[in-house]
DNA sequence: GACAGCATGTAATGAGTTACATGATTAA
DNA sequence: TTAATCATGTAACTCATTACATGCTGTC
C-alpha cells in the first residue's frame, strides 16, 4: 500500500462517521458522491479491503444465515490518515463532459445530433436539479443524512446546484442557437458565433452581460 | 478492438480535419480537451495505434534523422465510424472534483485546510478564466486553430467560460463565508448555512436569487 | 415454491497513469 | 560543447469497470 488515492479518502471519510457495511459503502458512495466522483460499486469492496491491510479501518465478520458480512470501522491511523490528506493541496480540477467532446466534433455529425445531445445534457442536468431539490429540502427540513454537517455541507448543495443550474441553462440557450440553423455548416453563422463569444464572461467581471445591449451586429 | 473510447473518438475528430503527427495529436489533446476530456500523453500513443489496427486511421512513416516519426490520417472507415458515434446519445454527465470530496470530508480536517482548498480552486479558475479570454481573443481576431468551426466552438466557449466563473465565484463566495467561522465545528453556523441552502438554485427559475431580500432569518 | 429484489462479493479485463529512455534541435 | 527543450515513443503498473455468481428475504 504506497499511496491512498482519493477514493480511499473518500471512503475514509464516511467511515469518520460510524462504522458500516460494505454494502452500505458502496450505497453511501453513490449517493453522496456520484455526482463529482463517481465509482464503480465493486471498487469499494476491493478498496475498503486495501484500507483494511494497511490498518487504517478494521473489519469485523457477522453472519447473516450462512452468509458472511463484514462491518468497517476506521482506526486512529486512518483518522490520522485522512486529516494529513485534508491538509494537501487538491490535485484534480476538472470536468469529464463526454457532450462537451461531441459538441467539439459536431461539425463533423448532423444538425440532429447536436440536438440530441444538447437535449440530454438538458434532460440530465434537470435530473440533477431535481435531486438538489430533494435534498435542499431534507436539509431544511433537518433530517438529511449528513446534517450534523450543515455548514460545510452547504457549500457543496451552492455549487453542485449551481452547476446543474448553468448546465441546464446553457443547454437550453445553445438548443434555442442551433435550432434557427438548418444545417451544421458554417455558412451564415459567423457573426452570431462571434457575438457569443465576444459576451461569454472573461476574468473581469461582467455583473449583467447578457442584458440587452444595442445591436450593432 | 471491441468498441471504441470517447478518447478515441477525440482523436478521430482532430484527424477528420487534417493529418498529424503523434505528438501533434498529443498537443491538440491537451490544447483541445483538457478542460472537459484530460487524458495523459502517453496514452494517445496507444490508442492512435489501435486505431490504426482498426483501420480507422493510417500511418505513414517518415524520418528525421535516423529518428522515425509516424503520421496519421483518417480514413473512410474511421470518418463513418465517427459519424455514427456522433448520432449516439452521450453517456457520462459529470464532474470530476477533487476539490469538492474534501469540502464533503471539511469536517474532520482543519478550517485552513477547508480555505486552502476554496483559494486553490479559485486560482484554478481564474487561470481557467485567463486561457478562455486569450482562446475567445483568437476568435475575434480570426485567427484561432478551429476559426473554421466557430459557430459550434461558441457553444463550447460559452459553456467552459461560464464554469469558470461559476467556479471561481463559487470560490470567493465560500472563502467569505469560512473566513467568518473561527473554527470548523457546526456549533453557531447552522443558520446561515440553512439560508445558503434555501437560496440556491432549484429546478423552478430563480432569476434574481441572491439579490437583497429582507432579512427574516 | 417461485420469483423479484436486496445483499455480498469475485474474476476478468481494460483504460489510463507515471516513470523511464533516448534522439534531435537550438541557444548560450 | 554543453544544457535545455522539443520530439517520439515503451514498460510497468494500477485504478476502475463490466460481467458474473450466489445467498438471503419478502411476497404473491
Amino acid at each position: 500500500m504506497s499511496t491512498l488515492t482519493t477514493t480511499s479518502y473518500a471512503l475514509l471519510g464516511q467511515l469518520a462517521y460510524r462504522p458500516w457495511t460494505a454494502y452500505e459503502l458502496a450505497k453511501g458512495m453513490a449517493w453522496n458522491f456520484d455526482y463529482f466522483w463517481p465509482r464503480a460499486r465493486s471498487l469499494v469492496y476491493a478498496e475498503v479491503k486495501r484500507l483494511a491491510d494497511a490498518g487504517f479501518v478494521k473489519g469485523e465478520m457477522s453472519f447473516v444465515g450462512a452468509r458472511s458480512r463484514t462491518t468497517y470501522s476506521i482506526t486512529s491511523e486512518g483518522m490520522q490518515a485522512l486529516r494529513q490528506w485534508l491538509a494537501t493541496p487538491p490535485t484534480v480540477f476538472g470536468l469529464e463532459m463526454e457532450a462537451l467532446v461531441r459538441v467539439w466534433l459536431a461539425g463533423f455529425g448532423r444538425r440532429e445530433d447536436l440536438l440530441q445531445t444538447l437535449a440530454h445534457t438538458q434532460a440530465e442536468a434537470e435530473k440533477m436539479l431535481r435531486v438538489a431539490d430533494e435534498v435542499r429540502a431534507a436539509y431544511l427540513e433537518g433530517h438529511a443524512p449528513g446534517q450534523s454537517h450543515v455548514h460545510v455541507r452547504a457549500l457543496l448543495v451552492d455549487f453542485l446546484s449551481s452547476y446543474a443550474q448553468l448546465a441546464r441553462d446553457w443547454a437550453a440557450r445553445s438548443q434555442a442557437s442551433v435550432a434557427r440553423w438548418r444545417d451544421i455548416d458554417r455558412a451564415g453563422k459567423e457573426s452570431a458565433a462571434l457575438r457569443k463569444i465576444r459576451d461569454a464572461p472573461g476574468l473581469a467581471a461582467h455583473p449583467d452581460r447578457r442584458s440587452k445591449r444595442p445591436r450593432t451586429g
